[in-house]
DNA sequence: CCTCTTTGTAAGGTTTTCCCTGACAATCGT
DNA sequence: ACGATTGTCAGGGAAAACCTTACAAAGAGG
């Protein structure tokens, strides 16, 4: 690599844009080239300079760095994002993932956290605050725990699981008839006896109960 | 943190333990207090060593790490336990997490690196290879692309979206009406009108509808 | 400035679905 | 071999959903 990393900051904050291009053009392989202060700024600059990088805040006026994100990644399909964010949660971090951001860097962290993120980012790898990176571990990893709820759905009869998974789903028990060639009524005991096993009384903490244990996906 | 870290090295190659040794004996923070060339040795000596952090290879001979692990977990609890391996293999790292790993390493990563996911493990951090963590979320965020039908849910009123959240949740207009203070007539005007919006027809596809696009989670 | 559409609010009446109570044969566990 | 569980089904009253209609306030558009 022998130009050095066209970097583009976008964040409401002047300061730390200027704290940040001082560290960054005091290094040899960054060099800054446009500086936004609002989302519809970031677009413009990105889309006339079309920058090697976008160091990226999520929190700003009007257009958010989340609703830019995706806008961004259109204009300038090659520049990868670096979200750099005060908001250590979990969900900002899965969506800006999501809309294609390359990483995300927490304000709190170190100048040199920083910048290793960027090189990381520019080398195409995907660059996760580490104490983030658990949180998306947390997520991804959820099949640790068979709580006692699980159990307990284990305990039902095959019949009384499948009507279950369908009521939770919304279907109503002359769908769940038709579908599973039953009469309504016979689909309407399996659910009332589910339901008692279960201790549930009514639809709506059925449908949480599947959620909380991962018993229902679009499919 | 004024003592050494306790590390004990589980790898079937003497010369990589060997090198690995020196490497950490030259560091002012760790201290190698056992060796393993096998995974049952590992289990024996975890146990009376009961060591700050075990560096663990995947394949050795007879008991191998992944099947090593979740019994090392069992048998020193307070030990963080990091894969050091050769194999940059998606399948083996998601094991590897789940069974209770803190971190993954590629041997062929540098020494500085090694040290650095030493350190982050036993601060209480995830540490992941970075060109690993890219396939951790190419997993994770599989839901790419549905925003069409976001777009249409954005196009609701903020009464439809929530009325028909909650009907996705299973509650029943009576209930919705209670929580949101209004009459039942009215939550059914609000889930109508949402339902025409969105082209659908009955509570079912509601349901998967709000399940693609993420818009129920159990809180 | 005056329509047209959208949004928030609500009711009446009809149709569907739910829920509670039974029922009975087959399987199963011990 | 006998009580418990499972799979199957119904009747009837209560509850919920569904369809249609209504109207005022706020916004959009010409």
């Amino acid at each position: 690599m022998s130009s050095k990393s066209r970097v583009l900051l976008a964040d409401d904050h002047a300061v730390l844009r200027a704290g940040i291009r001082l560290l960054l053009n005091s290094q040899p392989d960054f060099n800054v080239v446009g500086e936004a202060a609002s989302g519809i700024e970031a677009l413009t600059l990105a889309e006339q300079t079309q920058p090697d990088l976008i160091l990226l805040d999520l929190s700003m006026p009007g257009l958010g760095g989340l609703d830019a994100l995706p806008v961004l990644r259109q204009r300038a399909p090659n520049t990868r994002i670096l979200i750099l964010t005060m908001h250590d949660d979990p969900q900002y971090l899965r969506k800006a993932l999501k809309s294609g951001a390359a990483g995300y860097v927490l304000k709190k962290a170190a100048d040199i956290e920083l910048l290793s993120a960027m090189r990381a980012v520019l080398r195409g790898e995907v660059y996760v605050h580490p104490s983030m990176t658990r949180s998306l571990l947390e997520d991804l990893i959820p099949q640790g725990e068979s709580s006692d709820e699980l159990d307990l759905w284990k305990g039902l009869s095959d019949r009384e699981q499948e009507v279950l998974r369908l009521v939770a789903l919304g279907y109503t028990s002359a769908e769940i008839a038709a579908r599973l060639n039953l009469s309504t009524k016979t689909v309407e005991t399996y659910r009332a006896r589910g339901m008692e096993k279960l201790g549930l009384s009514n639809r709506a903490s059925l449908v949480r109960f599947a959620l909380r244990n991962e018993l229902i996906t679009p499919d």
